[in-house]
RNA sequence: GGAGAGGUGGCCGAGUGGUUGAAGGCGCCGGUCUCGAAAACCGGUAUACCCCUCUGGGGUAUCGCGGGUUCGAAUCCCGCUCUCUCCGCCA
């Protein structure tokens, strides 16, 4: 959520970044219509409740002496109670139409974010490693999974429907290896602090990360308790501080988090079908900081550095993508993208993507720090990236390092982890 | 799921209709004292919003949340929610 001091203050400023995320900036005008409104009634309202306050006391203290109040007193403040609740429910329509319009504001794009509507738009930053060349014809993932017997699709379906799988044996050792190897490199190296979480949480909490109330489309639903399934740890972890004021001392704040992942994918119906590129359910490895506003763009950096860091030791190559203004995610302010490349599909797979929310999420789920004794409390910036993705790392593994005779060699940074060096050709 | 108890400021804890945004204590910050520290003493210590003749002044709201009664509610009534205890059920 934007400030509406900014919006107040900064209208054109607000108007031009809303029109690079190719946004429509209309609702800005409504926006100030009804603020102007609001302060209207408010002012009325207080200045009412400071007359009523003053006269009741006084009715008080005559009370106190034995007086009895005049009768055309109490009836007068009778009619300016009315006159509050009136003023009341005006502030509190106007408030919900604000509030509104305001949770439907994305974040603004940070000025070093390039423009573009969509991501054709994006830029390639840099790459790491040359695209995997295989001198013999490489097999795309599902090829692969099912020869070697680790995915099973159709019983997937059979569970659960379509978009659905399961992993078995070494498929599902694998994963497990994976998940573990990457929190213990974030946690052990990276400063991150290890959790686990609820993956299942209630309307506030979704509200408090901005999934709802926009995004409800993606989100799996349990009716009878108003509880919801994560799309991202991102949504529990955000979540963890809200409503709180942080001391600076605890800053900056790392976690890092397994959860599954649950998406409906309802806008992308028909796309990547095939294969795990795109599922309902799937496990990521999530990292999130807090920390002070003056820190967060360099945060960023060292948050993509540690996203990279996964495919470096894992030996996947990537390639960055800074994102235009139209193509980052709603609470973002700026993002990166990391890409693997696939040898057997040929595509670019999105492992991660690491954002600065800056206070957009904060000022929505109310997280701020008192930057010292005395002073004011300010709101936290916020950034999240996948560390990663574990679906698309399992498709790197399985296409790059796939060998002519139909087994899989083990990245040997997981070896520890997995336990064997190799998937065998069944 | 059943029964009961309870949610007051950073923490503990008073407070059942009228100068109570809230006693008292603890913690924290500043000061006095001290070579320094402790102790003692003095002072300060929530958040949000609104207005103005705006390096300052004034006002409003908030005692889990939302309604209601009343001239006036932390205090009374209703609904919700969360926590705790006991019973039941269960990994």
């Amino acid at each position: 959520m934007l400030s509406i001091e900014q919006i107040r203050n900064e209208t054109d400023t607000v108007r031009a970044a809303l029109v690079r995320r190719a946004e429509d900036e209309d609702c800005l005008d409504d926006i100030l219509t009804l603020d102007t409104r609001r302060r209207v009634a408010i002012t009325e309202g207080d200045e009412l409740r400071a007359r009523r306050n003053q006269v009741s006391r006084e009715i008080g203290q005559a009370r106190s002496q034995g007086d009895q109040p005049a009768d055309d007193i109490i009836a007068e403040m009778r009619e300016v109670g009315q006159r509050i609740s009136g003023l009341e429910d005006e502030v509190r329509d106007l408030d919900s139409r604000i509030n509104d319009a305001m949770m439907a504001l994305p974040n603004l794009p940070d000025a070093s974010v390039p423009d573009g509507t969509d991501e054709t738009a994006n830029l390639v930053l840099r790459h790491w490693s040359e695209p995997t060349k295989l001198d013999f014809e490489a097999q795309p993932h599902w090829d692969i999974a099912e020869r070697l017997g680790i995915i099973d699709f159709q019983r997937g379906v059979k569970l659960s429907g379509s978009r659905f799988y399961t992993l078995n044996g070494y498929g599902a050792r694998l994963e497990r290896a994976i998940i573990a190897w990457m929190l213990d490199l974030h946690g052990n190296e990276h400063g991150y602090t290890e959790m686990s979480l609820p993956i299942i949480v209630r309307r506030e909490t979704m509200e408090g990360s901005g999934n709802l109330p926009l995004f409800a489309d993606n989100l799996y639903h349990d009716e009878e308790d108003d509880l919801w399934l994560i799309p991202t740890a991102e949504v529990p972890v955000t979540n963890l501080h809200r409503d709180e004021i942080l001391d600076a001392g605890q800053l900056p704040m790392y976690y890092v988090a397994h959860t599954p992942c649950f998406r409906r994918e309802k806008a992308a119906a028909g796309r990547d079908t095939r294969g795990i590129k795109r599922v309902h359910q799937f496990n990521k490895v999530e990292m999130y900081k807090f920390v002070e506003p003056d820190t967060s763009f360099d945060e960023l950096e060292s948050l993509l550095g540690n996203a990279e860091t996964v495919c470096q030791r894992l030996n996947l190559p990537y390639r960055i993508l800074q994102l235009c203004a139209g193509d980052i995610s709603f609470p973002s302010a700026k993002s990166y993208d990391v890409e693997v490349w696939a040898a057997g599909s040929q595509e670019w797979l999105e492992v991660s993507s690491c954002s600065n929310c800056t206070d957009f999420q904060a000022r929505r789920a109310n997280i701020r720090y008192r930057p010292g004794v005395g002073e004011r409390p300010r709101f936290v910036h916020t950034l999240n990236g996948s560390g990663l993705a574990l679906p698309r790392v399992i498709i790197a593994i399985l296409e790059n390092n796939q060998q002519p005779d139909g087994s899989v060699v083990i990245p040997e940074a997981l070896r520890p982890y997995t336990g064997f060096d190799v998937i065998p050709a069944a």
